[in-house]
DNA sequence: TTGTTAAATTGTACCGGTACAATTATACTT
DNA sequence: AAGTATAATTGTACCGGTACAATTTAACAA
């Protein structure tokens, strides 16, 4: 592991350890420095990490200070789309409907950018979070990627087998919001009523080469489901 | 403007000009450094700027590559949040149903960390994209930051004002989103029925020193508004 | 042609430095 | 006590460098 990516893990740990919150200070950027007996821009990196996943904020000639949304029911946007898991405490389960190998329509094979006559892998669960659903998922990996799946791996985290087993490495994603209705199927799977309101996200995954691998469709059950995203201002 | 926010806006042209496409490859790295006759870092700290927002990608041992969603209807989930904005061709326009000082209720009050005795402005608008209904949205602004708003700095881009007249830079925000029902009377406003779907948005929006400064709630209208988030893997 | 090895290309990690801007603390005045 | 100038603190911009890992290209062998 990169050194800072280490060190930014260690101020993490040592934040949830002190328990503090949003305005406490940490020690500044110096004695940083010196104790991890790295250079500034190494610390400055490791700080700018935290600064994106919305865990501090630094403040020019005043300190770097603690940042933290006071709101439990909430989980990150980005914890339930493969990324680290963030969910704290909750249990994240699976009911895997489906794993097999087939051959993708037009609109899957366009958004993963093969061609029809590729093979892919479809996945289906039901996810949930401390037992209550949370979300329907359909999704599409393509085979020349991930060549072998099956439902032992897909009720775990497909995206650390991916990285672990595979050596591959998950680069970006780009996911689209809607909110519409349930159709009965769907209302049947999540426990709900045809038509009522739900959240569909529909995401496609590249490796870090660029490439896309994973097309999923998720629609959520909106009562389940209530999701935070911190954003830093002059980057978006 | 910092060299390389100046450097990163000039690459952003660039592309946009030659119109390039998902995966076209940029100039390498050291041509950057002549052409601009800056160090490398500065260079990187500008590409850095950009893979945040979801423009380039950056592949050691290969180069530098546009990245760009491919769904033309889509809007930034930040660029209609306050930031920068990136509607592209699509016009913004806003009915103002309200703008009045008045003390805060108490969640209000807690969302902004002041006090119930402490005034605030209270914003109410009906948002627009092409003449479209987008959304409803009634905000809160802490007075002792912005001591002074109208109908017509309302009517355009508050943000805008309050950074530009006021001299106050914004840092962060924590967006809150939920799925959920439209009442009746936002059911009129948007022009849908009651019950009819939505999304909710609660945004606390914070100056660069951490205070928050903004709360609102935005109630989308369902069939006009969908959105793309782009992220990058590691830092999730 | 196909596979393998070696070399060149290219971005990233990390160092250590100077200058500076924003904030906060201090000393000083009124 | 309250304002005002001054100094100290502290993070950010930018430079220029070395080493290295991932990728691509070129050379070579089977």
């Amino acid at each position: 592991m990169l050194k800072y990516q280490q060190i930014a893990n260690e101020i993490e740990q040592y934040i949830h350890k002190q328990n503090l919150k949003q305005g406490d200070k940490l020690p500044v950027l110096e004695q940083m420095m010196s104790q991890y007996a790295v250079s500034k821009s190494t610390i400055t990196k490791a700080l700018e990490l935290l600064e994106r996943k919305g865990i501090i904020f630094q403040l020019r000639g005043s300190g770097i200070f603690v940042r933290r949304h006071n709101r439990p029911g909430y989980m990150s946007l980005f914890s339930t789309q493969g990324f680290k898991s963030n969910l704290g405490d909750r249990i994240l389960t699976s009911d895997v409907l489906d794993v097999s190998v087939m051959k993708p329509d037009a609109l899957v094979a366009e958004n993963l950018g093969i061609d029809v006559t590729d093979d892919v892998y479809r996945v289906e669960r039901v996810r949930y979070v401390d037992g209550e659903v949370l979300c329907h998922e359909e999704s599409y990996y393509v085979k020349a990627i991930v060549p072998y799946l099956n439902r032992e791996i897909v009720a775990d985290s497909i995206f650390d087998y991916v990285q672990s087993a595979l050596g591959v490495t998950i680069g970006f994603s780009d996911m689209y919001l809607q909110v519409g209705r349930l159709t009965e199927s769907e209302a049947v799977l999540l426990g709900l009523e045809e038509d009522d309101p739900t959240l569909r996200i529909e995401t496609i995954f590249h490796l870090s080469n660029g490439k896309p691998f994973d097309y999923s469709r998720i629609t959520y059950h909106y009562e389940h489901s209530q999701f935070v995203v911190q954003a830093n201002g002059p980057y978006m």
